[in-house]
DNA sequence: CTGAAAGCGCTTACAG
DNA sequence: CTGAAAGCGCTTACAG
């Protein structure tokens, strides 16, 4: 492997001017810089990226921002995870990482989070874009100012954003759709329940819905599905819109929740006693490994939570560190989680390296 | 964040003092060590392993044995790709990485890699110990030489391994026979197909194999289920042993095979338009893939192939250059992989990172 | 037992 | 436009 000296060598000029034109750095005549590109390329020359950061002592600010993560039990403490884990790796080339939160149920907060982020005036940003219209016009502020953005977890259809980490929603409710298929009988009703308050808010929700119900269109005549809309997820609205539905004729014979919030039914179906009744629902935070583990939840599907995050910090990084461009979208695992493999998706577990 | 300089400086010592504390290195009087080591616990100190590595000009080999990768197409394709990648990232401190391969099938070949590992003196070593006795023998040797070993995809029960990171083969046979048990009726008799030249050789496949059968001992009564043993997965056998259950009167409903080879049998089924028989077999090579994605398999189980072999060698270069001990075992994911979301686990998609 | 000094490969501020 | 020199934080061979 050469070295910058060994290059300045053969090439008779200083390590100084070797420097410069691996960067592209102004102040070499032409002629130099010719000579100098000419043996970087016939020697394939990589520069020792440790000795590089170590000289090099521009800091870079990074700011990330997701759902604020107040237990462990939630879906976002696996972004969460994955983000620390990341940002620990790239502390040591001279990245700081500042996290920023928000209420989820509250565009004041967010709006707030996103003011606080402009102000510090971070090299990049990485975040999951809840509430559709502030993010979009946030993201074009970003744009003006140069700021390059990873968006998480949920995606906007913006030029403006550096690239997506995230599931495909459409095919996910898909699998979800075939699964529920395949544990209800052809002549069961299914349901799916979901909450009003997410509308406008998560728009992915609303594509998983269209991927299971065209699972059932493209393979399936005649299955009967319920759409069930709740206001949220809480024990009386969950008791008051089910009771009616088991009390009828045809009684349902399985529930799809496509949110993590499948908990919530797995809970009360429990305590009905109801275990005749298949649950499908979405991602692997505490509550849900809970239930999965004991069966009341059938399947879930998890969506890799922490390689979002950390892929998220590492692709930035790449990109202001190295000029790596990043490809315009990463998706993430559509994984079936199931009692019998539940427990290898607990990201607790999830490792991470010092080297 | 302190530095040695900073830690010499309040101790009044050098740096060069401070760093044999650090690293336990002889020649410090003990009042001077215990001096500078409740200044490194005050302030917690972490050594720049960057600046570290620059200046440790100490190399370290690492041996690397896995089946040999001839095409894109098999199983092992994954942990190389993941080795390849791991090397490169450890490269830059100073560890180079020797692979070695040999042929499955072939015990001669497996010994003779063994013998080229021991002659090059290695630091540590990440394998799958295929062929129990020379595997376990050579395990003893290496123990003897001081040489730390890991192992990938396949275990042996020796205190004299570092680590294992593979699947619980249990546990995804148990899932498969969930999953077979939900695409098959429970009136339909299924098979087992397994090959005789595994034997011996790996022992993961009996292990799968009894998982497969517990699910149905323990949650099924009567299910029908036969053992078909060929001597290798060709065409004729294949052909041979199933003519003669498909013509049977009471024709097998589904096939289950605990390894990779799954393939071959979704392509006989397919090249005899028997579309309504289901398959569950392992793995997400390139060409179990192509019968997933068509839904020839219905199911095939992934057990994350390149992280086994990123791994093995991220966690024996962390024992090696940071004394990092690992856990005893590490489990690979059990991932289920179907015609809905076989597009995510194609491993020439996984991600490198440069930083 | 301890310190001063050189060096790992790269970057940069400064002088010319 | 170009080079010499200092420095990033750590390690080590050498001198005492």
């Amino acid at each position: 492997m050469k070295t910058i000296k060994d290059i300045a060598e053969e090439a008779k000029v200083s390590t100084g001017t070797v420097d410069r034109v691996i960067h592209k750095r102004p102040g070499v005549s032409p002629k130099t810089r010719e000579k100098v590109q000419k043996l970087l390329d016939k020697y394939d020359f990589e520069r020792n990226i440790l000795a590089s950061t170590l000289a090099f002592k521009k800091k870079y600010r990074i700011a990330t921002l997701i759902p604020s993560v107040v237990s462990k039990n939630q879906f976002w403490y696996g972004p969460h995870l994955g983000m620390k884990s990341a940002a620990k790796e790239i502390q040591k080339y001279g990245v700081e990482t500042h996290r920023f939160f928000f209420d989820q149920y509250n565009l004041k907060s967010y709006k707030q989070a996103l003011d606080k982020i402009l102000a510090l005036k971070p090299n990049g940003i990485v975040f999951a874009p809840f509430f559709y219209n502030t993010s979009l016009a946030f993201v074009d502020k970003l744009k003006e100012e140069e700021i390059p953005c990873v968006f998480i977890n949920i995606d906007l259809d913006t030029p403006n954003k550096l690239t997506y980490i995230g599931q495909n929603a459409l095919q996910s409710g898909n699998l979800c759709g075939k699964m529920m298929n395949l544990i209800t009988k052809p002549e069961e009703p299914i349901a799916i329940l979901t909450s009003q308050k997410n509308v406008g808010r998560h728009l992915a929700i609303e594509t998983r819905i269209k991927g299971f119900l065209n699972y059932f269109s493209d393979n399936v005549k005649d299955k009967q599905i319920k759409k069930i809309i709740i206001d949220d997820f809480d024990t009386d609205m969950i008791e008051k819109a089910l009771s009616k539905e088991l009390k009828s004729d045809k009684q349902i014979a399985g529930i799809f929740v496509p949110s993590s919030a499948i908990f919530m039914i797995a809970n009360f179906l429990e305590s009905r006693g109801l275990n005749n009744i298949r649950t499908i629902g979405y991602d692997t935070h505490l509550d849900n490994l809970e239930y999965i583990r004991k069966g009341s939840i059938d399947f879930a599907i998890d969506q890799n939570p922490f390689e979002q995050g950390y892929m998220g910090l590492k692709i930035l990084t790449e990109y202001l560190l190295l000029n790596k461009t990043p490809k315009p979208k990463y998706s993430s695992a559509i994984n079936m989680v199931t009692k019998e493999n539940v427990d290898y998706f607990d990201v607790a577990d999830t490792i991470e390296y010092a080297v």
